[in-house]
DNA sequence: CCTCTGATCTTCT
DNA sequence: GAAGATCAGAGGG
């Protein structure tokens, strides 16, 4: 299958898709295509799984309070800006700055279905011992897309090598969206008026239990 | 099926 | 010194 760079930009999720509130970006970016091309080699999923960070009153959120370090500034970058950090001390998040420069909000992307380059998954996750294994966290996605400290302040909306493609015109229909509390930030509370993990019904590539 | 734990870096106390 | 937007392996039922 060929492919042109006009395609793909024509395809790429735009500036005024990310300069919205997380948790409708969260929503959204469930069922598009996330993509990264390295060496050459084009490895892509798509997002079955999201939480939204919302920003300065959010406890769970690295810029809860206004905190800002060296760490977190990315967080206040412009709606479409790459915001990775290191879990743990082992793991490499992937998140969607969204919203506008100063605003300081965030999509975290936490489980993919694999769907090309899968070689090169494979290669990246030896301990995974079947598909659904591959992608359903974030630190596995973040190793299974070779994602690391460097892509840290990319924009998905101009960079050559990562960047989201449009595969569904219209977000997945309510009734496929399952909604719930976010994963391992129970010390924040549920202070938001909604839930703010999102995922698609169903998938076996959501982390956790099914 | 489940619970426990080590790995290893940033940030805050 | 402790905890964290996690994962994988070990051990028990």
């Amino acid at each position: 299958m060929s492919r042109t760079s006009a395609d793909q930009s024509l395809a790429r999720l735009d500036r005024a898709f990310y300069r919205r509130d997380a948790a409708r970006v969260a929503r959204e970016l469930l069922g598009q295509r996330l993509v990264h091309i390295r060496d050459g080699v084009r490895v892509a999923g798509t997002i079955v799984e999201t939480e939204a960070y919302l920003g300065t009153n959010d406890k769970a959120a690295h810029s809860y309070n206004g905190r800002r370090t060296a760490r977190t500034e990315t967080m206040y970058a412009d709606g479409g800006t790459v915001y990775v950090f290191l879990n743990y001390g082992i793991h490499h998040l992937f998140n969607v700055v969204v919203a506008h420069q100063e605003e300081p909000q965030a999509v975290l992307i936490r489980a993919l279905e694999p769907t090309e380059g899968l070689a090169a998954i494979r290669a990246r996750r030896p301990r995974a011992r079947q598909a659904r294994d591959l992608c359903s966290g974030p630190g596995k996605l973040g190793a299974a897309l070779a994602i690391d400290l460097s892509h840290d302040g990319a924009d998905l909306v101009t960079s050559a090598s990562l960047f989201i493609e449009r595969a569904r015109q219209r977000p997945l229909p309510k009734r496929q969206i399952i909604v719930g509390p976010r994963i391992g930030v129970d010390y924040a509370g549920e202070w938001a008026a909604e839930p703010l993990r999102f995922h698609i019904a169903g998938n076996i590539h959501v982390s956790g239990r099914s």
